[in-house]
DNA sequence: GATGGTAGTGTACGGATGTACAGTCGTCAA
DNA sequence: TTGACGACTGTACATCCGTACACTACCATC
């Protein structure tokens, strides 16, 4: 329910939160009387008094600028989900080894059926590059990557070309694959049957996250 | 180039910030004090002016709490929790009404510290809208919050405005404060203090993650 | 016409707070 | 060995700030 204020303490709550918001801290009695044209700061402690009764303020006595506004979000208590097996993340991927080898595992990452359908085949590899911005993947972000040694035309996928992978869209054609950048500023990559190059999809990219 | 700070002033500001997020409200000099063990407020003093002169924080002469911190450094790695409980995904957030926890979350996400690192304040949402394309967050994405009453300048936050939340870059400003989309097809938002809207800080964006 | 809530004025007290001054101790480069 | 700097102790003071007390006024409605 949200709580029914007069409209002066609706502009006390708000003027609270402007403060808040455009200085890094809130304000002070007098700062609030001040602001709203009241001379004594009396005044204001009244309507902070109704403003914590009814839940909309809190208040650590005695301190300076000892108001907190209480968010808009509730508390949640909710329950926990079962604890999932982590997911690998790997480093480099190199050809010639099995993509779950030891060596390569920098850590793993606790993602929940949400995040990652099929976890039992989902790793997660970091980024390099930003031949897929386009696609809003950038360099540094972790791919959740399921494995299957095919794809369908158009998926963003983890190929590997001779030694070395990388992320792209996936178009296959007749006797070649085009591996096509979200960023224009890289060319496709064709590899044609008869160049006798390494290539070999590893998977499809079914998620992204990013750190802030 | 990040300013090369002494292993003190390192943990000051770091009171700071951690102060900051955790009370909505700066510390006083005898709180830093306190809680660095120092007896003397003036040891502080000398500590917050070379801050100053370095420029990572700013300060209101003689008013209480009068401190600012000014850049995002990587943030401090706090003890890492070995459970892994469920982050809630919340619906739309609405300021009239205050939804209750159970009618407002859509699920959880099992998330390990890895991806989530204060996962006791952390919410998700999904993002409506592409006015955040520019920093690679897409319509559909979720987003990893974490509920904080204030934030630092250039951050990206969620914010509510007067009854509705957006995710937008934070630039407070004097009497004002200015909410920037990174898609330049997004005029940005000024709220004056004038204006008697209510604006609130949610928290700021600590990740993003997309299904693909 | 009594009651209770809202909104305010004016004054005052004591502790919190920023700040200044006077020193101490150790390190490290000139 | 001088001096700059970091880190700190200890004290002191004016002002800021939360809070309390006394009082006024308006307005519903019971």
């Amino acid at each position: 329910m949200p709580p029914r204020l007069t409209k002066r303490r609706e502009q006390v709550l708000a003027f609270i939160r402007d403060h808040a918001a455009r200085t890094g801290a809130p304000p002070t009695v007098r700062e609030i009387a001040a602001g709203l044209g009241i001379p004594s700061p009396n005044a204001v402690v009244g309507h902070l008094a109704a403003l914590q009764r009814m839940g909309v303020i809190e208040r650590s006595p005695r301190r300076a600028r000892g108001i907190r506004t209480v968010s808009a979000l509730p508390p949640l208590s909710l329950p926990i989900p079962e604890v999932v097996p982590g997911i690998p993340i790997l480093g480099r991927i190199a050809a010639g080894r099995p993509i779950y080898a030891d060596e390569n595992v920098e850590g793993t990452i606790a993602a929940d059926p949400f995040l990652v359908r099929d976890r039992a085949e989902t790793f997660v590899l970091r980024v390099q590059g930003d031949s897929m911005s386009g696609d809003a993947i950038l360099p540094g972000d972790y791919i959740f990557v399921r494995r299957q040694p095919v794809a369908e035309r158009g998926q963003i996928v983890v190929a590997l070309i001779d030694d070395e992978a990388t992320v792209k869209r996936y178009f296959p054609e007749p006797r070649r694959v085009r591996l096509v950048a979200s960023n224009p500023a890289y060319a496709p990559i064709v590899i044609r049957q008869e160049d006798g190059r390494r290539f070999e999809v590893l998977g499809v990219v079914t998620g992204v996250f990013r750190r802030v």
